[in-house]
DNA sequence: GATACTATACCGGCTGGACGGTACAGTAAT
DNA sequence: ATTACTGTACCGTCCAGCCGGTATAGTATC
């Protein structure tokens, strides 16, 4: 929401982002099951009346949260095209960076997925698509670029795996792991198709 | 259980495989939330006092399904080294084939570790290392093996994110894009490493 | 410029239902 | 007689959603 339409209403609503913010941060760390209602107002600092307001229902907070994915992967794609290292090096080092707000959103949202919500399953398909056409856009070959978006995939769910233990991504690819990885696609990418029978 | 063992007793446990069945089940179709014990026990045609002479609790339910796991994935190791067709074929198409009882098991667990069971977490990761580790006994290139792993991974991500819709796999690797992955990895795992700088 | 009213942004207690688990009496196969 | 269940009733807890209330800021009227 931008600043300038603030100025006319009574109140800004700062509990509406920390409300996302909090149940963001619950799913990511301590799964779907801990992200209730009371849970996420209590880590917002916002009563549960307060985040009823903003959300009128949990499908509403879902939403939300879908809503704030389906921005900042508009904004990753673009970023993508336009990142100076390259468009993998560039979607494989995103894809791990649990730093990053997408990435927390793309965790989270997964979460949801896996315990039962139909529309942010849809959500994270669609990021998926979106991701897979603008790798397609950089790559010739279709092959290597569905290779290198499913190791996207790949170390997503990698990360989903590291959030309920006490130690983040203790089995996670190393820094040069990465780098070669991607030194791998790059490779892959530029070269063109060997002679591929039939 | 060896069916040897079962002779001394007055009655095999049909029930027992039934629940653990219709747990999974659940699990990959409808997600963790809906796996419930009532919902598990009405599914698998049982009583949920039966339910719960099999399995003392909820925890006990995800440990029997953790284990019939574990026994999965050291077959489909196993598996993976004998397989005619190669290792990555075999490896990279099991993946996706959602019919087999191992990737109902998988799915179904990494359902849980989501949902936030740290001993699901645990069962994927260490099948995680099982495969990475068998892959490796097979690919000189420790990047290649890693790359093939996370495709894995990614295909079974897409896999746990269909089960919610009515159809299954909409969007899944057709079975040329499967192929043309499997050469390209092929082709990746037998080249040797290219001149590497640095 | 004081009063009356409205809209926005919250608080916190309550309820009804679902869920995990317990208890236990009975039944049927072996 | 032991094993493998069925069926029902029940308890404590947790959770989504609801509702009545409060505070504050803007607006309209006179």
């Amino acid at each position: 929401m931008p600043l300038a339409t603030i100025e006319h209403m009574s109140r800004p609503p700062a509990a509406r982002d920390a409300v996302l913010d909090a149940f963001e941060q619950i799913l990511v760390h301590d799964g779907e099951r801990a992200a209730t209602l009371d849970a996420t107002a209590r880590a917002a600092g916002v009563s549960k009346g307060g985040l009823l307001y903003h959300f009128a229902s949990k499908d509403a907070l879902i939403d939300g949260l879908i809503g704030r994915l389906d921005a900042l992967v508009e904004h990753d794609v673009h970023a993508i095209e336009t990142a100076p290292e390259g468009p993998i090096a560039y979607f494989v080092r995103s894809s791990v960076a649990m730093a990053h707000p997408l990435d927390r959103a793309v965790v989270a949202t997964a979460r949801l997925a896996q315990g039962g919500s139909a529309a942010a399953a849809r959500a994270i398909r669609s990021a998926r698509e979106r991701w897979f056409e603008a790798i397609g856009r950089h790559v010739a070959d279709p092959t290597v670029a569905l290779a290198i978006t499913l190791i996207g995939d790949g170390l997503y769910y990698d990360s989903a795996l590291h959030g309920d233990d006490d130690e983040l991504g203790v089995d996670a690819p190393r820094a040069n792991e990465m780098d070669a990885l991607v030194a791998l696609l790059e490779r892959l990418a530029t070269a063109p198709p060997p002679t591929t029978p039939r």
